[in-house]
DNA sequence: ATCTAACGAGACGATGCGTCTTGTCAAGAC
DNA sequence: GTCTTGACAAGACGCATCGTCTCGTTAGAT
């Protein structure tokens, strides 16, 4: 419910006064009606939840939201982006970017990962998480935009309580904490993706408690 | 290029002579041309790798194998489920389904993790395994599928190996294998999906060390 | 030899695509 | 205060593909 800041469109208010050079396109982003905006992404979600990612429409959602199909065109390359922005600003909880660091790695460890099962396991969430993450297969644009976006930010914050870790002493100073992170969070996606079992928090546990024993510092 | 088993219909040849009871449907599958089946199934994994999964068009398949659309209606549910079957023959290397055990599990993880590796870094394979993968998404029963024949076969492999470790003693009695299973190809996995990092033999190989190191028996 | 259902071909209406056209409207230019 | 401009809502347009449905034709089961 956070108020969607502008999406990094209009870099530069006053840079270029000509846009017309380059590109063909280049609509005016200052004349943009932030109210077709939010009622497309609002009709995004909506219908998403209702039928499911292969159904959503472009004519379903510009008819859901009261507003022409240009509108939609105008402003996102398809589909899947304009669901990505419908989901990005309140997927994302800027308090939990950061790990808490209580100077117990396995417990901070295993509060963020739980919480990330709870996410995973939270319908809401569940349906356009997973309809991106598929859509990545095809739009590798997409992918990026998610990986830079979403992902990347927060893996980085794993790397930095695990960098603390290991200047406490708590994680061997060898490890590249970049892979260290990848098994920490590779277990929890694998069973998201798969639904093999069941995402549980005695799961996390059991993986931070595993991990770990093999990131601790040998004698 | 093994000589595609019928799909494991006509379970039982003689059975029940009258099939038309409970659904409408039930085509015959003893009549069933092999030489079409053949036909669409080449021609999915040709265009596919042409186009790209999105670009595929069951109309495009059809008139690439010489084939009326309805036979391949009345036999796949979806063209997910015919690239499916025209990817599992060739993607399963029936060798490959048993770990090697040489006795030493770090070794013989790393072989079959660096196949692995290898595999999913292969053009021919990678772009239709992201495809299904994806679709998996929107169709559940697809999902069910490509765990139940592929997947999980090869989970299960990994589980006899690490039970044969576990016995001798060089794996903690204590651990969950299905948990250790997952410890081994969930940062595989993540990489693959995510592609935020190269996959690389050397991937695989500190994946494996860093997770034994967790599993050993403690003191 | 007969029967029958799968087959190749393609017509059909329904959808959704992405583009284009029309008239309305509000914000910036003058 | 008028004028200009470009985004806007609405929806028509041609195209592609969908999944269903005939047609004869043909090959396998009996």
């Amino acid at each position: 419910m956070t108020d969607a800041p502008p999406p990094s469109s209009s870099p530069s208010p006053s840079s270029s006064p000509s846009p017309s050079s380059s590109s063909p396109k280049a609509p005016d982003a200052s004349r943009r009606s932030e109210r077709s905006r939010r009622a497309i992404l609002d009709a995004a979600l909506e219908l998403v939840g209702e039928n499911g990612f292969a159904k959503l429409t472009i004519e379903a959602i510009a008819a859901r939201a009261g507003v022409g199909k240009q509108t939609i065109y105008r402003w996102w390359p398809s589909k899947a982006a304009v669901l990505f922005e419908a989901c990005v600003p309140e997927g994302i909880d800027p308090a939990s970017i950061e790990l808490p660091d209580t100077g117990d790695i396995a417990a901070d460890l295993k509060t963020v990962l739980r919480a990330t099962v709870d996410d995973l396991n939270n319908e809401r969430l569940d349906a356009p998480t997973r309809a991106l993450t598929a859509e990545t297969a095809n739009d590798p644009e997409l992918g990026r935009a998610l990986t830079e976006k979403v992902l990347e930010p927060q893996l980085q914050s794993y790397v930095r309580r695990l960098r603390a870790a290991q200047e406490a002493g708590q994680v061997d100073p060898d490890i590249d904490l970049r892979i260290a992170l990848e098994l920490l969070v590779g277990p929890l996606f694998h069973r998201w993706q798969t639904r093999t079992l069941p995402l549980t928090h005695a799961y996390a546990d059991t993986v931070v408690d595993l991990t770990l024993r093999g990131l601790t510092p040998r004698p």
